[in-house]
DNA sequence: AATGTATATCGACTTTTCCCGATATACCAA
DNA sequence: TTGGTATATCGGGAAAAGTCGATATACATT
């Protein structure tokens, strides 16, 4: 992955926001159905709802934090799942700490 | 400084290639006129010359760098040098890991 | 098969970023 | 003070990103 397209995929509030409360989703997604979203992660709707902007917005912005490893989907039925993608993060806080 | 502002100045191949440049003065500007570049830093127009963009262009960027904190500036005489801000990235460092 | 729900993709418009050349400013030297 | 060098700022045209509504796709239910 190239390493602008991660920076690029971190440089807008919402996409940071959302990022920030897949950390903790039983925190931010209190109304969440109870899946076992620690695991496989939440749902779109439920992320277009807090982030308060379009679906289609939304769901583009997913598929660009996809793209950079930062978050990873899992579909189960008419759903998608998002959640942190932990290597990507990893690897974004090791190029920080080793090459900038 | 506001977070998205960090991540929009890492998100440009050049930008982020100063910021490694600037991480090894010594090996990545060897015909640097020889002032004290591990402590002062590196002058815009050594910078250019390597990125290869225009002065304009450069000046630019490092400004953006500076505003979000990832470089620091010192004038002397006609030049400006710039450095890496190791308080800058060891924050940005800190955001990583604590908040996404 | 028909309908309903969740998500993805498309087309369009607006705003922002990229990058330049031209000009301004700051400093130095003669 | 005149001219030279280094950097900063300004104005602009092209490309990319932000964001939407409309539409397509995928799956579930009847």
């Amino acid at each position: 992955m190239d390493q602008v397209e991660i920076f690029k995929a971190l440089s807008n509030k919402t996409r940071l926001q959302i990022l920030s409360w897949l950390k903790a989703p039983a925190e931010n997604f209190p109304d969440h159905t109870p899946v076992d979203f620690e695991n496989i992660g939440v749902c779109v709707g439920q992320i277009q709802l807090k982030a308060g902007l379009s679906q289609s917005t939304i769901s583009e912005y997913l598929s660009i934090l996809q793209r950079a490893d930062l978050v990873c989907a899992t579909r189960v039925g008419q759903w998608t799942y998002y959640k942190r993608n932990k290597e990507g993060l990893e690897n974004l806080s090791k190029i920080i700490n080793t090459e900038l």
